[in-house]
RNA sequence: GAGCUUGUAGCUCAGUUGGUUAGAGCGCAUCGUUGACAUCGAUGAGGUCACAGGUUCAAGUCCUGUCAAGCUCACCA
């Protein structure tokens, strides 16, 4: 043995335990009647991104394979399903910026092409991330990999979507939504970021009436004003029609009473903009107003705006308040107005609220089941704080739109038939790589159908159109059938991830996978996907398999960095969890990740921490090389009686000495505490009093103690030294394994694997 | 505006269901080791457990309030 522990073995580990198949459980012939015997501990990881390589958060996945070394060692059928995320919109954003670099953009490209080129690069990056997780010991089966674009996966998403469509719970929908004009996609309120920001608040002329507004550029798509009904001011105008001076030629509105209108702020008058503002829509909805779209989906003014048509909302709005002063109609000017504004997770750019035909899904009939069985624990969640977190969002959730406008995803499995379509909009890229958009009324003279299939980009049709479920069937109502181009929200289909990897059928012809591990056990993640990703899951899961998809919805910590603070790239702080396994092996890592952490709370990874952990598995090692050394001499000068030192044959009665005893009587109760803080998942006091004994009492204590003795205390330094690197292994599967590699041939030991051998108990 | 979390040694934090003199790592001081240990060991300094009340035989741990910090959610133009 090294003088020193060398964490650059830690690969050939990894290889003994693939060659022996350690991650790979075996499913009985009569699953569902064995799963009644022995429910097995099952947790699906949460796919990383394919195209990324993994980040320190992704380290803390640790804790999943900590709970599943524990479970293989108590002799549960085990198993750690591994995937990988296809992240729509994350990976079509890096891809674009990718074809920036060579000069080029997403719209060069037709539909197809575009999907088969970013295909290609994520299958070319998607290995790494697949070997950082192996390099961090994560003992997961890989003969089981899924990929969230996998076509077995992509058909169990379809079938739950027509089936949700045939009951009713997906819809299209002209609504108002929050879109990106740069990604060019529609995204749900939880992409959305918003940000406290200093705009100007514009005191504008208003017919009767002055009022306060962050938009003026939106005056062109008023439909109506409105007061609060109790504000005596303005009663005497509710329900006439007024005339507003414009700036291309004066409009009348309806004065409307809403108590939505706070007659506090600034005037007690507000514009109602259906069409672009979602307070204004959802009013519009109350009174039956008109929706006057004057801003396009390519944040630019349209038609209806006049000479400001095609200016960008940000140039027209200086434009149209220039053009305001100059004719008077501004009556003031508050500077520092502070507002929240929203802005894209992605590109950060401000997001417009729009109208747009989207997909929706009906959330409450999915959400009732779902908050009834967090309320009741059957999907439990930790720490508890994340219950009342979860209630009160699922308590106020609204429909789901599901649509993407982006290809990189599930396209979504519905089709139209044009041919009674008139406002059908097609872009599409023609025979000379041109963009090519517009009705499809207009277009279909100029261009062959097949040309449009061919280099379509996207289509929009009206909500209201007739789709079908399959091209088929859209065959036999027209000539001209073309597929939405809309993609699902990732979380659409990776809230179907847990019984879909296990092989969930539609027809009820389950897998045996499925039979035998769904409901899984375990769901790990972080705290602030809860919502995108968990709730989603419990609702599908249960909507769709009739079964929660997991007992346990189990919240880690957020990795910060050594200071505490957010990681981020462009503070430049970013940890690669690889470079620190470089240094100082995966197992110190994981320890660093784990010990003496509280649940849920945020962590900061020092450098420090992980150097301290180092320390302690070298401690380890060392300490084994005291035994080592004294077991060869055991063995030099007694070669017959080394059964005499199998800890199978460790008898706690014929001890002796007082040290011995206490020892062991130590250990015991650290087995007891250990096993505890496992089951409750209080990993960090498991791993901390792990660190306690072993350092403190095994190693300056009762080690030194023995050292007079060590030929006659070997059987307790062998047996306490196995016990321990069983209990240390799920935190550091690779120095323990290293150690048992070594100790068991001498000795012995069965099975070959510590990462295969039983769970500790207390001594006999 | 609502909700959640945090406030314990110089720093970073543990302390799960209330129970003996409040702990760890790092740092600091003194000494000792280099035949298990890129060191390691021994000893020590250092905390009115944010503040004020309350429940209890007993509170860092439960309750109420105050102060401070952070996070999340929310439709105020």
């Amino acid at each position: 043995m090294d003088k020193a522990y060398q964490p650059a073995g830690e690969e050939k580990i990894y290889q003994l335990w693939e060659e022996h198949q350690a991650f790979t459980p075996t499913v009985p012939s009569s699953p569902s009647s064995a799963r009644r015997h022995r429910e097995p501990f099952v947790i699906i990881l949460p796919p990383p991104n394919a195209n990324d390589p993994l980040h320190a958060g992704h380290a803390l996945y640790t804790v999943e394979d900590i709970m599943v070394r524990f479970h293989r060692m108590l002799g549960d059928p085990t198993l750690w399903l591994p995937g990988t995320d296809h992240a729509g919109i994350e990976t079509q954003f890096v891809f674009e910026k990718y074809l920036q670099k060579e000069g080029k953009s997403r719209f060069d490209y037709d539909r197809s092409t575009l999907y088969q080129l970013i295909s290609d690069y994520v299958s070319e990056k998607q290995g790494i991330a697949i070997s950082q997780m192996k390099r961090l010991g994560f003992s997961l089966d890989w003969s089981r990999l899924k990929f969230t674009l996998d076509e077995d996966h992509t058909h169990r998403v379809y079938a739950v979507f027509r089936k949700m469509v045939e009951e009713g719970l997906v819809y299209r929908g002209e609504k108002i939504v929050n879109y990106c004009t740069r990604c060019g996609t529609a995204f749900s309120n939880l992409e959305v970021n918003y940000q406290e920001e200093v705009t100007k608040l514009y005191y504008l002329k208003y017919g009767p009436f002055t009022l306060a507004t962050t938009r003026p550029e939106t005056k062109f798509g008023d439909t109506a004003v409105a007061v609060n009904p109790k504000d005596p001011r303005y009663r005497q105008y509710v329900g006439q029609e007024i005339t507003v001076e414009g700036l291309i030629g004066p409009f009348n509105v309806k004065v409307i009473a809403d108590d939505m209108v706070d007659p506090k702020f600034g005037t007690g008058v507000v514009k109602i903009t259906p069409a672009h503002d979602p307070d204004d829509f959802e009013a519009g909805l109350r009174h039956g107003l008109p929706i006057k779209k004057v801003i396009g989906l390519d944040g630019r003014l349209n038609e209806l705006t006049g000479k400001y048509a095609g200016l960008k909302v940000a140039q027209a709005r200086e434009q149209v308040v220039a053009d305001m002063a100059q004719k008077g109609m501004i009556v003031k000017v508050d500077d520092n107005y502070v507002h929240r504004i929203g802005r894209c997770y992605r590109c950060n750019s401000v997001i417009e609220p729009m109208v747009t035909p989207q997909w929706f899904v009906k959330v409450d009939p999915l959400a009732r089941p779902a908050v009834k069985a967090v309320e009741e624990d059957r999907v439990k969640i930790f720490p508890k704080r994340f219950k009342k977190t979860f209630l009160t969002w699922m308590a106020n959730i609204k429909d789901w739109p599901i649509s993407r406008q982006i290809i990189w995803g599930h396209r979504i499995p519905a089709w139209y038939v044009l041919d009674g379509t008139p406002q059908a909009v097609v872009s599409f890229v023609d025979q000379d790589k041109q963009i090519q958009s517009g009705f499809w009324k207009d277009l279909k003279g100029k261009f062959s159908f097949d040309l449009i299939k061919s280099g379509l980009q996207s289509l929009t049709v009206p909500a209201d159109t007739k789709f079908y479920l399959s091209e088929n069937e859209a065959n036999e109502h027209g000539q001209y059938v073309l597929q939405e181009t809309d993609t699902f929200d990732t979380w659409f289909s990776s809230g179907q991830w847990p019984y879909s990897t296990l092989g969930w059928s539609p027809d009820g012809r389950h897998s045996p996978d499925f039979e035998y591990f769904y409901p899984t056990t375990v769901l790990d993640t972080m705290w602030d996907i809860l919502f995108f990703w968990v709730a989603r899951m419990i609702m599908m899961g249960i909507y769709v398999t009739g079964q929660v998809p997991f007992r346990v919805a189990h919240m880690h910590s957020r990795v910060l960095d050594g200071k505490g603070q957010k990681m981020s790239k462009s503070k430049g702080n970013v940890i690669n969890p690889i470079d620190i396994v470089n240094n100082y092996g995966a197992d110190a890592l994981r320890l660093a990740l784990v010990i003496g952490v509280a649940p849920g709370s945020d962590i900061a990874l020092s450098d420090d921490k992980v150097r301290s952990q180092r320390n302690f598995i070298n401690k380890i090692w060392n300490a084994s090389r005291f035994v080592l050394f004294h077991l060869d001499q055991f063995v030099v000068d007694n070669p017959q009686n080394i059964t005499s030192l199998s800890p199978a044959n460790f008898q706690k009665s014929q001890l002796k000495s007082k040290e011995d005893k206490e020892i062991i009587d130590k250990l015991d109760k650290l087995i007891c505490s250990v096993t505890k803080n496992f089951n409750s998942y209080h990993f960090g006091l498991a791993s901390e009093s792990l660190y306690q004994f072993f350092w403190h009492d095994f190693c300056d204590l009762y080690l030194e103690s023995v050292k007079s003795r060590s030929q006659e205390a070997l059987p307790v330094l062998v047996y306490v030294l196995i016990t321990s690197l069983k209990l240390l292994h799920p935190f550091a599967p690779y120095v323990t394994e290293t150690i048992y590699q070594i100790l068991g041939p001498k000795l012995n030991l069965e099975p070959l694997l510590l990462a295969k051998s039983p769970w500790p108990s207390p001594a006999p």
